[in-house]
RNA sequence: GCGAGUGUAGCUCAAUUGGAUAGAGCACCGGUCUACGAAACCGGCGGUUGGAGGUUCGAAUCCUCCCACUCGCGCCA
């Protein structure tokens, strides 16, 4: 508006911050760079819409009085054009209420411009490992929030103008899929044909009866318990050691590309993952076939990893084990165990080769379960030694661990049934399909209700929309770093800072637009009067920087903490200003088209979030 | 024992990453519809931010020491 280059930006606090910042380098004789304002939206009406909270910090650096240097600045940068208003306030913070016109001008930039979003090519792309399900194991809780955190950050980084890549890292190798398969062989079961219940059997009672009470059996000993004790614990430990001689058996068969073990193995995968992509589909979540990339997909390169640390002088043999060591902690990472076979974090350290020099990713991002932190370290921290996060071009990667927090059931502990097993996913979905169908059809009985004529197909589906939305939100929308307790009755409940709140604004909004009718919008422009349309402008104006600093700082929740916030003022303002019944042409106008962008952010941010926006609830 | 994470209103969570008087929702109390969709809006009640020190113009946020709970700690993944 009055200097180069920012013309194209809706973003106010942009504008402020170079207006301010060359204003506080003219004044101080200061690199620009060395300048910064500290603009942040105001928080209270009474400091205005922006505030600058940078003089306070300048002028203790540099011995002067703040409030001088905040004057000295508004004199300066001649706000004048684009606020109404431009104080010192309290130790020197500048308040700045922006011209009703200039936010007019902003929004419609920001209507005409993918709603503010830059999203430019960029380098190299970004993997994010999500979702991790083992194929011999139905999908329960644990990966709920590996699937949709994950997803929605790649979606989010999609919308940034990046490539992405979805790694689902199947859980598809070594001896506990050898082990159920074995157990598979020995209970004889037609794997044409087979459930994924069968298999989920087989993977527990295959992992329990394989379990080697070696450790019971030497303490029996020990402690001199009686013949019987021990003798009890012997043919346990001896049955165990026969079960998993067979899986190792099939194991060498399988890694020898047997025929016959192969094709069981290939039945078993296909059996698990149609149902997990069935559950991602109904999660609304963009993970397919595609993102499939299992442990097996490394299996080659396994030997070739541990080889080039120990070549490199930095693994060393312990036990018969060969284990990397850090300079700064006793706890050393296996990767070679001293049988000869490989562990979960030599497959890591192959992945993430894979990942940044085959895939080139400037940022691998770990959607996985706080408790593995410690892993996550040892592997990255084994990736930078041997130098493997540096691409061709020089550019370091950045691999992060988003460690992300347990769901809890009622008593506070790790969600499991009443029998003590993990929920499935499906049940878990199903019912809350079930309550979010309830709550539509108890609604479109009233007959004033938009949704009043809906056959029973449209309200499933809607019903299913809303209640993927109640989970889906309640699990996104905090910190990811906390452990929830995961209770349906309040996801659905709908009332307050909730997906289906959301949605329903969406709504509404749509209900709205069809009513005035097409061509309702042309040549309308905004105008703002009441203070529920400013507190509006201010806020969607704000989006394209809250997209943003989720990218950065990989917190969803506060994306839907500022929805939340859009919907909220969209109510106040629908309350508070006729839209339809507006007193006048040009105010209807203008209203339709607060109408028209609420609605356009409300669906783009929903589809951020992977949830649906339905336009009739 | 060592390491990590968490601790904010009765409950569930925020707090623009060091900014002004710590904010929402639920619950509770009181107002708003012969309807631009009440799954909504407006107001009220509710706090020693686990505790004690420290850093500075300014701390829920940074540092130190305690307390509580959770998780992890070499041949499982």
């Amino acid at each position: 508006m009055t200097s180069q280059g920012i013309q194209e930006t809706s973003e106010p606090a942009l504008i402020i911050d170079q207006l301010l910042r060359t204003a506080f380098a003219s004044v101080l004789d200061a690199p620009a760079a060395e300048c910064d304002p500290v603009v942040r939206s105001s928080q209270n009406p009474e400091h205005g819409d922006y505030q600058a909270n940078g003089a306070m910090a300048m002028a203790k650096k540099r011995g002067m009085n703040p409030r001088e240097l905040a004057e000295q600045v508004i004199r300066c940068a001649d706000l004048s054009e684009i606020a109404e208003k431009a104080e010192v306030a309290g130790p020197g913070f500048i308040n700045i209420t922006l011209h009703g016109r200039t936010l007019a001008h902003l929004l419609d930039t920001f209507g005409s411009s993918d709603l503010g979003i830059d999203a430019p090519a960029h380098d190299h792309p970004i993997a994010i490992d999500l979702c991790g399900v083992n194929i011999a194991k139905q999908m329960h809780v644990g990966h709920l929030r590996a699937t949709i955190i994950g997803d929605t950050l790649a979606r989010i980084f999609e919308r940034l103008g990046w490539k992405v890549h979805r790694e689902n890292h199947l859980g598809d190798w070594g001896l506990p899929i050898a082990m159920t398969l074995s157990r598979l062989k020995t209970d004889g079961i037609e794997l044409d044909s087979i459930t994924l219940e069968d298999l989920n059997a087989a993977y527990r009672d295959a992992q329990l009866s394989g379990r080697d009470d070696r450790a019971g059996l030497e303490a029996a000993r020990r402690f001199e318990c009686g013949p019987h004790r021990i003798a009890e614990l012997q043919v346990q430990h001896d049955s165990a050691q026969e079960e998993i001689d067979r899986a190792k058996q099939t194991l060498i068969a399988l890694q020898a590309s047997d025929a016959g073990v192969v094709s069981d193995w290939k039945k078993i995968i296909d059996c698990t993952m149609r149902e997990v992509y069935d559950a991602c589909t109904t999660l609304n979540t963009k993970i397919g076939p595609e993102a499939s990339r299992g442990e097996s997909f490394y299996r080659d390169k396994l030997s070739g990893v541990v080889d080039e640390f120990v070549q490199k002088g930095l693994a060393r043999e312990d036990d018969g084990a060969i284990v990397v060591d850090f300079e700064d902690r006793e706890r050393p990472m296996l990767i070679r165990k001293s049988d000869g076979g490989y562990l979960y974090a030599t497959t890591d350290l192959a992945a993430l080769f894979y990942r940044i020099q085959e895939l080139g990713s400037e940022r691998v991002i770990y959607v996985v379960d706080a408790r593995q932190r410690d892993h996550f370290k040892d592997v990255f921290d084994s990736i930078r030694l041997i130098g493997w996060d540096v691409l061709p071009d020089g550019t370091r990667s950045k691999m992060i661990h988003l460690p992300f927090g347990a769901v809890l059931g009622p008593d506070k502990k790790p969600l499991k049934t009443r029998s003590g097993e993990n929920f499935t996913l499906e049940q878990l979905l199903q019912e809350a399909i079930d309550r979010g169908t309830g709550e539509v059809r108890t609604r479109a009985e009233d007959p004033n209700s938009p949704t009043h004529q809906f056959d029973e197909e449209q309200v499933r589906r809607i019903g299913q929309a809303v209640g993927i939305a109640a989970i889906k939100y309640a699990d996104l929308s905090s910190d990811v770093v906390r452990d929830y307790v995961f209770d349906l009755d309040r996801m659905v409940a709908f009332e307050g800072n909730t997906g289906p709140y959301i949605q329903y604004a969406h709504a509404r909004i749509c209900s709205i637009l069809e009513k005035a009718g097409a061509g309702a919008l042309e040549g309308a422009t905004f105008e703002i009067a009441e203070p529920q349309e400013r507190q509006l402008a201010l806020r969607i104006l704000e989006y394209p920087r809250i997209v943003q600093e989720v990218a950065e700082s990989l917190e969803p929740h506060r994306l839907c903490t500022y929805l939340y916030a859009v919907a909220n003022d969209f109510s106040s303002f629908y309350q508070a200003c006729p839209v339809l019944k507006a007193a006048d042409e040009a105010t209807r106008s203008s209203r339709l088209k607060f109408c028209d962008l609420v609605r356009r952010l409300l669906s783009d941010g929903l589809d951020l979030l992977g949830i649906e926006a339905p336009e009739r609830m």
